[in-house]
DNA sequence: GACCGGTATTGATCCACATCAAGCGCCCTA
DNA sequence: TAGGGCGCTTGATGTGGATCAATACCGGTC
């Protein structure tokens, strides 16, 4: 949509991607991932307050984040609506899309970003000559579910400070997965919108925000945020973050 | 387990199955039908109160619940836990297991079940080569996944009522889609399961109960339940139900 | 038929978070 | 550099559901 076709074609490929171990690639050698170059063919900008695809939208293709960040967010017919994740660069959008043919939730950009466009079709078929796709897909499936049920049991059993620490300790580990410091890093969604997906008012995240500051546990000024101390915030969630089993 | 193999063998056949309609089968050929016949192998009887897996156990097979009636059960590592779902009759349980060759949840049979264990590899391999069984299997894992979404919708900003009676007309539905009646039912789950799935306590569930009696939209003695006014609790839970979009 | 333990109902009280409200600070634009 | 608006913080008050507690019911067992 913006730059030149046959540049952004060029660049297009996993196996140069620097995302490749983040992303669908994840654990395949170099010849797989040759294999894998055939699936993208199409790069997408998405400004900041953008959508992606919204619900209701036909369901076309999956989309991996090369860079930015976004949220999928879900409505109920009388109009309440709810984020329901974050999602950043190696991630996966638009699964939902797949039960019916229809997108089930809106994704919209919190910052310029681009995806890469997996037309589906493309993947269910190279994904029967080519196991090791299959086997990933299925795999980054399954833990969509099993991070789902986290959140339900978050928003099921956690009080407001265990959740913000869950949702903390949690971006933490993402951003340590990209090479980021796990301790200092810019929230990218607004204190409503971590509200909402952590099933909270905007005014209690604010207030748990400030009580961690007070106790130490992290420095928050806006959006940026330091956490100080990692131990204290897991004590909090109950011992070892999510880890259940 | 229990009957004599050679007869179980000869009864396990999904083409013959009278849960296809509703189960991995869905919308196939005979001709479709008779491939599937080679994946599942293996019955399993579990009876009420145990566990079909447990967190933590090696994923090996996908079961199809062939009958009965089933809870899933997640934990946190301070020991709260937290039903994730029910499960019913031509449902599919241990998708959990992909993601990370382990079971994230326990499976408990709320009543005496049946079901066909389905061996993982297996499903792979022949999805493989039977496009139609792959695109369903993606669709079962991404109507979880929507499924989920909606869960946390009704965790996160749904009131008490709203949420049992979201509930109730989501049991109506799935048990009209097995032929049974849609405003009467017996509960196979104790309120204390119910609360425990929708982020409540189990005296809020029943005080939810006594308020519909009182107010006509359904009658329940204990666990018999009858909805006398479907229309009346769709409107409690903001017009149509959790249809989005 | 009597007993028993798990399950359900109902009432009284409490508390975590929502709601309402006011003011502040940062960023963006002109 | 000034102005405006959105996002954030903080305080005061309200309330839905949790908690504590007592009693009732039902299904199973002897």
């Amino acid at each position: 949509m913006n730059a030149p076709l046959s540049l952004a074609h060029l660049k297009i490929a996993c196996s140069t991607c620097n995302l490749r171990e983040l992303c669908l690639p994840v654990g395949m050698t170099r010849d797989e991932l040759e294999t894998l170059d055939q699936l993208v063919y199409t790069r997408r900008r998405i400004k900041r307050g953008e959508s992606l695809f919204r619900c209701g939208d036909a369901f076309q293709s999956l989309y991996a984040i090369r860079s930015g960040f976004f949220k999928s967010r879900v409505a109920t017919a009388d109009g309440r609506d709810q984020v329901s994740g974050f999602q950043m660069a190696g991630e996966l959008l638009g699964i939902d899309g797949i039960g019916s043919d229809a997108h089930h939730c809106d994704a919209v950009a919190l910052e310029d970003s681009e995806v890469c466009a997996i037309p589906y079709a493309r993947l269910e078929e190279l994904s029967r000559n080519f196991p090791p796709l299959q086997h990933h897909f299925h795999k980054v499936m399954s833990r969509e579910i099993v991070r789902d049920h986290g959140v339900m049991l978050l928003l099921g059993s956690m009080r407001a400070e265990e959740r913000l620490a869950a949702f903390l300790l949690n971006l933490s580990q993402r951003f340590t997965a990209r090479g980021f410091s796990a301790s200092e890093f810019i929230l990218r969604m607004t204190r409503e919108e971590i509200g909402s997906y952590l099933g909270l008012k905007l005014e209690t995240v604010s207030r748990a925000f400030s009580k961690f500051q007070d106790d130490g546990l992290v420095s928050v000024q806006q959006k940026h945020i330091r956490i100080a101390d990692i131990a204290g915030l897991k004590k909090l969630t109950g011992q070892g973050a999510q880890a259940n089993c």
